[in-house]
DNA sequence: TCTTTAATGATAATGATTACTATTTCCAAA
DNA sequence: TTTGGAAATAGTAATCATTATCATTAAAGA
């Protein structure tokens, strides 16, 4: 279950190392499990999927830390969520192509109508072996009501 | 509190209505009530403030029913989910300019590298009052795996 | 080494969702 | 119309993801 850790993981480590010092955020051996894990995979884990491969060579790591931690770093820009709109399903009854803008503060999800992003062809390399179905296009900026607090 | 209904969504309502006759899916009260509320905003609303909004002239709703009614309608395309990886946050350590393709089944994530995805340029119509941030592509299909099980 | 401040771990609390089951209701067929 | 049965609902318990709290620990600059 080890991986390996290549140089490429090895460099991101230390350019994270660095960005840690300059942000003025403290290098523990915790964190530095975190970032490695989610450096050496392109599988977007969950926390718990983090968590649970560290917690095999460090047993008594908190889950707690790694929720706080991933949060950590992704308000500081050093890592991203895939998914912004992770906290409760959110539903719509239109059907009619359309996409959506996020305010990443509220989260409040807005109707954008623009036929240039409803008409994408996406090119079969793209796809690989997937079968398509569709694509959705997410902007997120900040809302009018976010800045003006 | 009371919405007006407008024309536009009576119609949507005696669509959907037909529709789940032709599905073979009983047509109740409560499976009005929810369409209805889903029909009637752009807000995207999340299952617990369907729930409410329907509380307020139907007292007796559960919310078991309207978590599996937004479930069904969304399996048999009903309705869509704006949020297809709702369950828990994904990260990625990868920041470079990149999309992702999920897999609807299994919930896999995939990177896309695709340079004419990468450089859509957003119009500012489309922004409306956001300050702009950024944008993600999510396509999604089927993959691989999940389509010979 | 010392200090102070941020980070961690453990646990409890909350929030979203799903599972379970007895009861009710839709609706097709008599 | 009534009725039988499958499907849907309500209510509750259970589960899963996440956040809050707080006492303890450890990083890093003086």
């Amino acid at each position: 279950m080890s991986e390996i850790i290549t140089e490429m993981v090895k460099e991101k480590i230390n350019e994270f190392i660095d960005r840690s010092k300059d942000l003025g955020l403290k290098v523990t051996p915790q964190r530095i499990a975190i970032y490695k894990e989610l450096a050496s995979t392109d599988q977007h884990p969950s926390t718990e999927t983090i968590y649970k491969k560290i917690k095999d060579y460090y047993p008594n790591i908190s889950l707690t830390t790694v929720y706080r931690t991933l949060e950590t770093f992704e308000k500081l820009g050093l890592i991203s969520v895939v998914n912004v709109l992770y906290n409760a399903a959110r539903y719509d009854a239109n059907l009619d192509p359309h996409n959506h803008i996020v305010c990443t503060v509220c989260k409040k999800v807005e109707d954008v109508y623009d036929a240039s992003l409803t008409t994408l062809d996406i090119s079969d390399k793209t796809l690989g072996e997937y079968q398509i179905k569709g694509y959705s296009i997410l902007l997120n900026g900040v809302c009018k009501d976010c800045r003006s607090n």
